[in-house]
DNA sequence: ATGAAAGCGCTAACAC
DNA sequence: GTGTTAGCGCTTTCAT
């Protein structure tokens, strides 16, 4: 059996409540007691039982955090930076991959947001509706990558990149390198990002005169075989000398399934056809020779969300800032 | 403020234990009390504290699982696998990225495994020395992708691949494809893993005739800018011309670099010289058209382990199975 | 079937 | 500076 604080207590012969002076701080403890103390702390293997802590104190210093698919590498890379960013006030992370799946997303968020089993709850890009944010919660809730909403919801901060702009730069860039054609292989209708990078797109386009019906666009979700299959279908009967097309997969993911699909025709990128990304993710760099692509500043995400995060915690005071909104650039290289 | 399950009780007129009872099933209660009290959870917003139940009953449903880097994507596909076995059961995965660092995985194994923060703990691919594994525990361990070794520790359970043989199937066939000149991408020598590779790569190609000092190596982390400066350093003076090479590297992520070094310098693949990878991540078949490497079972290995501490944790008796080890298989594709 | 009450291990008033 | 003790919110034995 562990030992407790009272088998502490006893064999160093002071009162449970010294013991636990001295591993908090919060008194002076005479150097005596103390060196006891810490002599029968370890004689007896003594740690202190965090549930009993946390249950006494109303406070784990874990944080829930839900990502859409750990195994996608813009999550993933989000992930560690807020791990980063929290382990040095010394907070655990609980993981949530919800599968791209609501209703797992709302499961998760609804048994973490009344419950006290973490102290704050990390959405990273959600796909639940509004409304359904609007469960009586008591911990404070912060929404990464994706636009803030308000709804008179209280305790929610957001932290995103302006995604429209984004997509607007890159429509900007096609159209620089002399595109005629485009087309667009987007995210699902659910996700507000993945329209915000659709609309960005479009409306530089039609600015310079595109009617939004000469935009090809294919939606699908954000993955490697969604943009595969998405590009096979975008290529049935192409021919690059009759029109060059210009692609823009709005994520790096998907990006990189497209050009399989187009490497896979025996096409030549971007001699042929044109294909962009967005995200920046990592590997971005090594893909077809470097993926043209917008920089989501997945960094500075993910550590702006953790310091507001720890912020929030330390002086306890409901979230109110305004949403922090991050600058997207492009990412020039080789695809397009 | 929350309410308890006092209020509760309270508000339906009824005892604490009655109100227990209805949420855990222990024991039956009248179809007319439950509905006063099911009415009463919904009044209230009643949920359950998880912290004081699991102080109650000395369980918290949590595992700690702690990885090298979760952007690693051969990490993210085991978390994600170990993530869907233990969910099922309502198991919540606790997050540590050691960052390859051997003192900060010896902490957070050290934290986990003596306090009460969670059920079980999981480490994946844990570089601490063998006798670090000896602290007093009071949770189950379990340890992936490691060879097991056996110094008296109880408790403790292991699953993994056979790398000397996956390694061994490699060079079998660079052997058979006719390659004369051989070169290693090996990963860290504190890693058991990385040396059972190049071990039963030399091991093979010792067979086969070659001297050990006839096989270069380079020993770098499993990282893609290792695989990139390991693979420039070979190609020093290298002409295809003279003596085609053939490099395994030892990793999926550090090949990919290796190719791009490769790339970098106007190299053909396979033509001019042969790369290999291991572990058979999910975007190997999309690096350079098919990243010819060895099938590290991902998915057997985070569902057997995931499996495994489920067990462990319900039957509540220590672990004494013996080792489970998979089979890795040869996935050849284009790049050599 | 229901309730009273002890107690999981800890912290923090409060008293000395 | 040190000890006593109530109590965090729950489960569970033991009466009834």
């Amino acid at each position: 059996m562990r030992s407790t604080i009272k088998d502490v207590a006893q064999l160093a012969n002071v009162s449970t409540a010294t013991v636990s002076n001295v591993h908090t701080g919060a008194k002076n403890v005479s150097e005596e007691l103390r060196t006891r103390i810490l002599w029968a702390m370890e004689v007896l293997g003594y740690e202190p039982n965090v549930v009993a802590r946390s249950l006494k104190i109303n406070k784990t210093f874990r944080i829930g955090i839900i990502v859409p698919d750990i195994t996608n590498p813009f999550f993933s890379e989000i992930v560690k930076e807020i791990d980063t960013a929290v382990s040095k006030k010394n907070y655990q992370l609980v993981l949530f991959s919800s599968d791209y799946d609501v209703k797992k997303e709302f499961q998760f968020y609804a048994s973490l947001v009344m419950g006290n089993g973490v102290d704050g709850l990390i959405m990273v890009a959600p796909r639940m509706e509004e409304s359904q944010f609007k469960l009586n919660r008591s911990i404070p809730l912060l929404v990464v990558d994706r636009p803030a909403f308000f709804d008179g919801i209280s305790d929610i901060a957001f932290v995103y990149a302006d995604n429209y702009a984004g997509a607007f730069l890159m429509a900007s860039l096609l159209l620089k390198k002399k595109y005629k054609r485009f087309a667009c292989i987007a995210g699902p209708e659910t996700v507000p990002n993945a329209n915000a990078r659709y609309e960005g797109f479009k409306a530089k386009l039609t600015e310079a005169g595109y009617s939004s019906n000469e935009i090809e666009v294919i939606r699908r979700e954000f993955s490697f075989i969604d943009g595969y299959e998405a590009m096979m279908k975008l290529l049935e009967g192409y021919d690059p000398a009759k029109q060059k097309m210009a692609v823009f997969a709005c994520s790096d993911i998907s990006a990189w399934g497209a050009i399989e699909a187009v490497n896979s025709k025996g096409l030549m990128i971007p001699e042929d056809i044109g294909i962009a990304g967005y995200d920046n993710i990592y590997f971005a760099k090594f893909i077809q020779k470097g993926l043209t692509t917008i920089e989501n500043p997945t960094k500075d995400m993910g550590g702006e969300a953790g310091e507001l995060m720890l912020e929030r915690l330390s002086n306890n005071r409901p979230f109110e800032s305004s949403p922090v909104i991050l600058e997207s650039s492009l990412k020039e290289r080789e695809t397009v």
